[in-house]
DNA sequence: TGAAATGTTGGGGCG
DNA sequence: ACGCCCCAACATTTC
């Protein structure tokens, strides 16, 4: 702390910032990935209270997330999110080193410049990550550079949590008990007021030698919906817990046509906000109140932020699904090739209005609500019967909350094929479900602009109005807005019966593994 | 975090 | 008044 004055004085107007007394000389890098934030940040707490100058890094290198690397949503976010950052760091009297890997050498290129002596950073949980740090570590420990690691992102690190037979959990109810059962999870760290700077800087990048942002600029629906960073990350959170949903949360989270979720995904995916921070507001709200429908419902979201710690826990233990289902016998089943109706779901031309609006706020936000998220998903999976991976792959290309484990998780759920997954014969009716959670229509009308004037009536299922309602909307079937590319009865029942097949598939070599 | 099919019940119209 | 039928509303089962 002492020495983190002496610089800051040191890097007055007047200062090179070359005069610093330096003592100990001890350096240390602080590689930023995906916490970054200053608030309740492990690593850097801890390489702050090391007594070393800090360099703080973030190495771009797609490459090593192997087939995930982050799509052009999360890209943009990821350039908004590193701005904000380098300029918190600098009110810190800090900065952000940029630089473009491999990881690696470039650690040891900027340890080496630098003359740092030490690396901290905060773990990361998916399978590529993992391989990269581990060997990071054992290469960085070889060259006589300390590496020290932490947890910024879960509120309990998968290896943490498991059954008392020592293997994982695979459903979710057992999961979160284990997790309530826990002591509860450290109260959040303080940001460090100042960075100890070193005396020299070594060489970076500017943001924009990185090329995350798109070369024509499409992004002008991403930045009306959302303030990257951390700032935009704590604003988002006190507008949810001071907010009129706070307190109808459980039921109005279901409601893609109010503002009730926090909005906070895309801030948790790039560590703008971290998971004690909003356990520990809850916690805060929780004593300070016997409203029993305010319990409720902060018990319903803290139950979200356990359901994506089971995700980390998932694919942490079985990191081969986000490829391929958990459940072996469901890559057998019958998918369909179909390009066209891929095509159509992605463009939000359906027929289909709640899909069609889903998919179309997806495509200018970069965000989908989550219920309609379940609806667009098994629209995909069940009525299309296109496989659930066309549908990862999508939604990791056009999220800004893209996230390896929570979106592994919510596709092999809705298809079924994943651990607590959704029954097979749960088939979501798209006209029910948007009459039930939309039910005036406000949300399809906001995203699909061609059924702007029809009526709540038939705003979910404009093929039954009858035609002297669709001349009045100014609605034509077919050209301005597309009939149903399939018959959701019949779908169904086709779904019904390729996963039946599945299913009897399944018992059969349950049967056969008991008898061995 | 579902929906359809099927079963049950009870009120009211009506012969 | 009574029994029969219809059917809405709700409950249960099934996919």
């Amino acid at each position: 702390m002492i020495l983190a004055r002496r610089q800051l004085r040191a890097r007055g107007p007047f200062s090179t910032g070359s005069s610093v007394l330096d003592v100990s000389s001890n350096i240390a890098l602080l590689w930023f990935r995906s916490d970054l934030r200053l608030d309740d940040n492990p690593a850097l707490t801890a390489a702050v209270e090391s007594k070393s100058a800090v360099v703080p890094v973030f190495v771009w290198c797609p490459e090593e997330e192997q087939a995930w690397a982050p799509g052009a949503a999360s890209r943009w976010w990821l350039a908004q999110s590193l701005r904000d950052l380098d300029a918190r760091l600098r009110a810190a009297g800090s900065r952000l080193i940029l630089a473009r890997g491999p990881s690696l050498p470039t650690l040891l290129r900027l340890a080496e410049e630098s003359g740092a002596n030490a690396v901290y950073w905060n773990r990361r949980y998916e399978p590529a990550s993992i391989a990269r740090d581990e060997a990071s570590k054992r290469a960085l420990t070889d060259r006589g550079i300390a590496a020290h690691s932490f947890n910024a992102s879960l509120l309990f690190e998968p290896w943490t949590i498991t059954k008392s037979d020592g293997t994982p959990y695979q459903v979710f109810s057992a999961f979160y008990r284990a997790c309530l059962a826990r002591r509860r999870p450290a109260d959040p760290l303080a940001a460090p007021r100042s960075l100890p700077a070193p005396q020299a800087w070594p060489l970076g990048l500017g943001i924009d030698a990185l090329a995350l942002e798109p070369a024509s600029d499409w992004t002008a629906g991403l930045r009306a919906a959302w303030t990257p960073g951390e700032a935009g990350a704590a604003d988002q959170l006190t507008r949810f817990l001071d907010g009129p949903g706070a307190e109808t949360y459980e039921h109005e989270r279901d409601r893609p046509d109010h503002d009730g979720t926090s909005r906070l995904s895309p801030h948790f995916h790039f560590g703008e906000i971290g998971p004690r921070r909003l356990w520990h507001a809850a916690g805060e709200r929780i004593e300070a109140t016997t409203d029993a429908q305010l319990h409720r419902s902060t018990d319903a979201w803290l139950r979200q932020l356990v359901w994506r710690e089971f995700a980390y826990h998932l694919l942490y233990w079985f990191p081969h699904t986000t490829n391929a289902p958990l459940r072996r016998e469901f890559a057998t089943l019958p998918w369909a090739d179909d390009a066209a109706h891929l095509r159509a779901w992605q463009r939000g031309l359906t027929g289909y209005p709640i899909v069609d609006a889903g998919m179309r706020q997806l495509w200018a936000t970069g965000w989908m609500h989550n219920r309609v998220r379940m609806i667009v998903a098994s629209f995909l999976v069940k009525d299309l019967l296109l496989p659930w991976q066309q549908g990862s792959r999508w939604f990791w290309d056009t999220l800004v909350d893209a996230d390896l484990a929570n979106n592994t998780l919510g596709w092999q759920w809705t298809a079924g094929c994943g651990a607590d997954a959704a029954p097979f014969f749960r088939v979501f009716n798209p006209v029910l479900q948007g009459r039930k959670f939309d039910p005036d229509g406000v949300y399809v009308r906001r995203w699909v602009p061609e059924l702007a004037h029809l009526g709540r009536k038939w705003i979910h299922e404009p093929w039954r109005a009858p035609q002297i309602e669709l001349d009045a909307a100014g609605v034509t079937l077919g050209a301005g807005y597309p009939r149903p590319i399939v018959a959701h009865d019949s779908a169904r029942r086709a779904a019904l019966t390729a996963y039946a097949r599945i299913g009897a598939r399944g018992r059969e070599a349950g049967k056969t593994r008991g008898t061995l």
